[in-house]
DNA sequence: TTGTAGGCGTTATCAA
DNA sequence: TTGATAACGCCTACAA
């Protein structure tokens, strides 16, 4: 499994005492030089720079932070990364932290707790400044996380279902947004809507079936437990590509329904794009036969054909917003207590779901 | 820009002679059974272990990768991590570096050289045993990169044009991809091709382009350099779903030309769903009016409708092999000479080139 | 302007 | 089975 340790070894790298050495003046000299900072004559900066060129000396990160005591480096734990929504969170993530000097080192963590807890050790070995954790909330991970965060280091979930006095959280108003999903829906005179992406039981973290739950609810429609299906197999989350696949099993199965339902709302926008495509492979049309709203509104939405509505993420928001509470948690000298922030989302009205029946 | 340093201090993190005090033994009795190895006795191992959990001791590896020279953790590179090329390759590499207990970090470097050099500054500052990179060549990240390969640091590139003693290439074959994909056009009877992701004076390095004309020369087309379109401002390669305008601008252009193209071939599969939306706009049916190629086949592809045809990219393999061929060079000994492994495309014939013409 | 001493938290090595 | 010591490469603090 593990391959053989302390086996290899690499050429030895210039240090400061090599170029001091290979100068003549002492260390903290080079030191100074290199760092840029304390005050060196011309001449002497000169020749250490020249010698710093001569033996391509690098700096040795592990010591220079070994000694201060920080990085100026944040770690963000990425569930699935093929989802868009992941990637452009960790765009604006990297970029609100590059204006501010912080470097961006990104893990994934797929298949739950085990991952997670091998993310978030891997990042504390590197002795990151910081944390932002964008997977589903699990057991396992949440216990090291509350272990990681008593050591002081500064955390924050993205939408993840976690409370602890010490991590801020970002999300986006998935309760909300699944509710108005679901209500567009019922407004365009649908009574049979399903939603597919969780199961009714094993569902009850997800804010977006609850929201679903909700407005039929709020409109008197009766919950057909047939009509909510996840994935057959289990329940395990499962992320990537899969959640389509999900989408496109979990359509056949409604399909195959007596009486199937005339709307859907999926989970995430994956989802919705292989529902789409089980609805075309039976022959249906979309959305005079069944109508069909996403959630998340990644790029391709807007180009599938019919276009999806969907529910739009303010993905780039979120990512922005944790990283700003990271990094004041970071350089913030009090114990800034917990705080949370929900975004709001927009029901983006497209094709895929039609116009008003009757 | 830069925040304050050294302005943020934690709490103090409980270290290996704290434990040892705490218990009353030396530290590397508490560093011996922290590390699993070493003969300790059961007794004094329970105690030790008891005031790890006590004191919530975290081993801290920036001091332990210090002193052992190692941190078996590998650096990824990754340039448009929108593109789901990208992300299966970043799974591919975490996989098989998982399995042989190394972890990955993930860097973004989005827009060139000054990013490259941001991301293998920071991966080099941490230590990491070995860097993959996935990004477009440049000339300022290449430079850096010589350097950093000068200090042994193994390096494996993937799809890189980047020629270097001691860096291994992975790569697909863009050059057969691009020939095969415009010659099925051809043989489908198509005369005026074009192509959508460069310039002709610029795409000199793109493979991909050079397939393109090289199947045409080999059957005689001439070149019509009004049918090679790129990104109008500029030459800047940029990433993310920026393909997908260039998709969408760049045959706006060409639909606009005095007598368009009956077929495209697309730099890649955003790129040629870019160019299905303006193709759509315009009225024009896919493929009868205009056939398109991309090239990747990211999961979309197939559900686009019309699906795409495309050609295939052994993502993971890529990944996989980049993987193991870094293993090899961090764990090896031996001062392996370059590699390159080029691997096979498929064409992946679907909807969108439609069937033979006449 | 430059240098010296000491320590950041581990682990390799040798000794007990 | 356990301990003492030195060293990994750098930087803070102070001294010259």
């Amino acid at each position: 499994m593990t391959v053989t340790k302390k086996q290899y070894t690499r050429k030895r790298k210039a240090t400061l005492s090599d170029i001091a050495e290979a100068v003549g003046v002492a260390t903290m000299t080079v030191s100074r030089v290199v760092s840029g900072d304390g005050y060196v004559s011309e001449e002497t900066r000169q020749k250490v720079l020249k010698a710093v060129k001569d033996l391509n000396y690098r700096r040795n990160g592990l010591a220079r932070s070994l000694k201060r005591q920080f990085t100026e480096t944040v770690g963000l734990v990425l569930g699935d990364i093929s989802n868009p929504y992941s990637t452009e969170l960790a765009r604006a993530v990297r970029e609100t932290l590059l204006d501010q000097g912080f470097n961006l080192f990104i893990c994934i963590s797929e298949y739950g707790a085990k991952e997670d807890v091998i993310a978030f050790e891997s990042l504390a070995n590197h002795s990151v400044d910081g944390i932002i954790v964008a997977t589903r909330s699990n057991e396992g991970g949440d216990l090291y996380l509350r272990g990681l965060v008593e050591t002081n280091i500064p955390v924050v979930a993205i939408g993840r279902d976690f409370q602890h006095k010490n991590i801020d959280l970002v999300s986006p108003d998935n309760l909300k947004g699944g509710f108005e999903a679901t209500q567009h829906l019922i407004d365009l005179g649908h009574k049979r809507i399903a939603f597919i992406g969780a199961n009714l039981g094993s569902g009850a973290h997800l804010k977006r079936l609850q929201g679903y739950l909700k407005a039929l609810e709020h409109h008197g429609i009766a919950i057909d437990e047939r009509l909510v299906t996840g994935r057959s197999e289990g329940d395990t989350d499962v992320s990537g590509y899969s959640t389509e696949e999900i989408g496109f099993e979990g359509m056949k199965r409604l399909l195959s329904l007596p009486d199937p339902p005339t709307a859907v709302f999926a989970r995430n926008d994956f989802t919705a794009i292989g529902a789409m495509s089980a609805i075309n492979d039976a022959g249906l049309r979309i959305p005079d036969d069944i109508a069909i709203v996403g959630f998340d509104d990644i790029p391709l939405a807007a180009r599938m054909s019919p276009s999806l509505t969907t529910v739009r993420q303010p993905m780039r928001a979120e990512g922005q917003i944790a990283a700003e509470m990271l990094l004041e948690r970071i350089t913030g000298r009090a114990n800034i207590s917990r705080r949370e922030r929900i975004l709001d989302c927009d029901l983006i009205v497209r094709e895929s779901s039609g116009v008003k029946r009757r």
